[in-house]
DNA sequence: CTCCAGGTCAGGT
DNA sequence: ACCTGACATGGA
């Protein structure tokens, strides 16, 4: 069974894809052309690419789109025949419905300036609502890699497991499926040692489907410590898998490499480990902690977190 | 060649 | 509870 966001039929052999005419997308408050960059392609998901022309394309589920930035607004276009709600299921991916201005607000009105200088730098950011599925798998894929490469492992996975969408586009492959692939198999998709873990994952869920859902009707922290019972999942993936599937709002504040350090630098938290640097995140930002994490995360890489 | 990357786990104090 | 090294792979 793919992945839950089902709107294309399988792409004919050879057919030249049909765009349907770019459309308006209003976006209230604007993406900047950084903040647009960094929601579709700054390590919260993994399948989006921007073409010469600057036009973004992007799978997720079995959807596809195109995105690209017009005068102080976003247009989008699909591909021909993807169905009437297509544009709800990309507004629901980027939180387009949801309060972002508040939520900046209420980050901002913390007297926090290392958030008011965050939010500036980077207006307009969103965090996806991947399926749970699909965010799970991604960042199964992520330990030790920088983002590019887990785009290329997810994109092999794709190509050799993953329904074809479009000529030369696929779906990535559900947990049904990465459950009858060999873990060798895994390993030749440039996965490394992480084969184990997406191995190991898709046999669990095998022997115990309806795990992902009982995940998803639990609170932040039951939720959280489910997803740690996978092989392969620790605290920070647990809490990305939840974060960009929108399962827990924006509750979760994963601690990576760059986080530690980050939060360090910012708020002088020497001799944190990671478990106690993510409990203060979620403490100091309440229920915007991940959106918090998402600018930190962007200032860490932009080697701006030491003022 | 060396170093490090959106970590996790097992095995030691 | 905390510390350490192993785990694959590729790019700087």
């Amino acid at each position: 069974m793919p992945f839950a966001d089902n709107a294309l039929s399988p792409a004919s052999e050879c057919a030249p894809v049909l765009w349907t005419d770019w459309e308006a997308l209003p976006v209230q408050p604007a993406f900047s052309r950084d903040g647009l960059r960094e929601t579709l392609d700054g390590g919260q998901m993994f399948r989006w690419n921007m073409g010469a022309d600057g036009v973004w394309t992007g799978i997720w589920g079995r959807r596809v789109a195109r995105l690209r930035e017009s005068a102080g607004g976003l247009e989008a276009s699909f591909p021909a025949g993807s169905g009437l709600d297509a544009v709800p299921a990309l507004r629901g991916l980027l939180g387009l419905d949801l309060p972002y201005g508040e939520y900046y607000s209420a980050l901002g009105s913390r007297g926090d300036a290392v958030m008011v200088r965050a939010v500036s730098a980077c207006s307009g950011l969103r965090i996806v609502s991947l399926s749970l599925d699909e965010a799970l798998l991604s960042f199964l894929c992520s330990p030790m890699k920088r983002i590019p490469q887990i785009k290329q492992v997810l994109d092999s996975l794709a190509r050799a497991f993953g329904q074809e969408l479009l000529p030369g586009m696929h779906a990535l492959p559900s947990w049904e499926r990465l459950a009858g692939v060999d873990e060798a198999a895994l390993r030749g998709c440039r996965l490394g040692y992480r084969a184990r873990s997406v191995a190991g994952t898709a046999a669990f869920l095998a022997l115990r489907p309806g795990f992902l859902d009982l995940v998803r009707a639990q609170p932040y922290a039951g939720a959280r410590k489910l997803l740690m019972k996978l092989p392969g999942v620790g605290g920070k993936i647990a809490d990305c898998a939840l974060l960009f599937s929108g399962t827990s709002a924006l509750s979760p504040f994963p601690v990576d490499t760059w986080i530690s350090r980050a939060m360090a630098d910012l708020y002088g938290l020497e001799g944190l480990n990671p478990e106690q640097t993510a409990e203060f995140g979620r403490n100091l930002f309440g229920e915007q902690a991940g959106l918090a994490q998402q600018f930190i995360f962007i200032l860490s890489r932009q080697g701006r977190t030491r003022p």
